[in-house]
DNA sequence: AGTACCATGTAAGCCGTTACATGATTCT
DNA sequence: AGAATCATGTAACGGCTTACATGGTACT
């Protein structure tokens, strides 16, 4: 059911279109809930039966523009505050971790470069993320998530490159 | 596909059954991959049709154990490998986190402290389980990612602490 | 006129969860 | 004898991805 919250949550930060909300999910939600545009639109449809969003405007190209129902509010507020989160998670990067020690370690090593690679890309990202929010008091929460994904890639980056010179020792030369 | 190289994954590190794989899912992948048995046991049976594991004994109560075969072994290590890792999450967690700017500051520290106690639990089990690992050279790799989840969790436990002192500044008295 | 992008929808198929169903062995 | 646990399977349903389908607007 989280797609329904994700949707309601998105609009609770501005209206929005179905095409817009697609673009969202592919910038903002990437890292923990992806939706296509085949799954938002009949969403909104579902979310607008049931009052919790409303068409609050049409523009050109027949796009109809969404907004948040103080209904809707009082759901995403309730489900975010009183409802027993669901801790589950599925990461393939997860499984892939699990399974390296089942590598010899020269495999390993490669695997463990190819993260690290990836982990220092997202580093890269954030930062630039984070110090485009210089000031802007509004977005302040926002910017200390940003910080936690910072701290979190730079403990994985750090562990990354322990892992990786102690391979080298081991494993080769 | 992730199911097939769980589940071949977990025939590598030893020979199950069917019953066996679904603890051992419950038990070692529930923070990555979850599977019931209703999903293993069919999944075994297409992995055998694909000669990727065989049945290596029968035991008591018709359980059939199955081991990896030569070919599932290289299937296995070409998808760890070579294959293009797929970076994307769903975390309910994540969407949750990613949608709490939108709370007011009382409502936001409710949803810190739930966070914050089952981060500590985590913690306390993961520290208990690398504990229990003092020693066995042979398990040194999986000991090292068990302190790359007890540093990530430290850096959430830090991070969740500073952020509940921060919002009871501001949002109580 | 053609290409690129904006914009919305539906349909088929795969994957995963929940529920249904059955039977064997062990323990009390 | 009854309960708990071991053990394996199938069926129904729901969520998500991929593919199909259509049309509008802007740019060159």
């Amino acid at each position: 059911m989280s797609l329904r919250y994700a949707v309601l949550g998105l609009l609770a930060r501005r209206p929005s279109t179905g095409y817009e909300l697609t673009r969202t999910f592919d910038r903002s939600l990437r890292s923990s809930w992806q939706a296509r545009h085949s799954q938002i639109y009949p969403e909104l449809a579902k979310l607008e039966a049931a009052d919790l969003v409303e068409v609050v405007g049409q523009g050109a190209r027949r796009s109809k523009t969404y907004a948040i129902t103080p209904a809707g509010r009082a759901e995403l507020r309730r489900w975010l505050v009183e409802a027993e989160p669901d801790r589950s998670q599925r990461s393939e990067s997860g499984l892939r971790l699990f399974l390296t020690p089942l590598l010899d370690p020269a495999d390993r090593q490669v695997t463990y470069e190819r993260d690290l690679a990836h982990v220092e890309q997202e580093l890269a990202v954030l930062k630039e993320v984070h110090a485009g929010m210089e000031g802007a008091t509004e977005s302040e929460v926002f910017a200390r998530q940003i910080e936690l994904g910072i701290r979190v890639h730079t403990v994985m980056r750090g562990w990354l490159q322990e892992q990786i010179k102690a391979s080298s020792h081991t494993g080769r030369g």
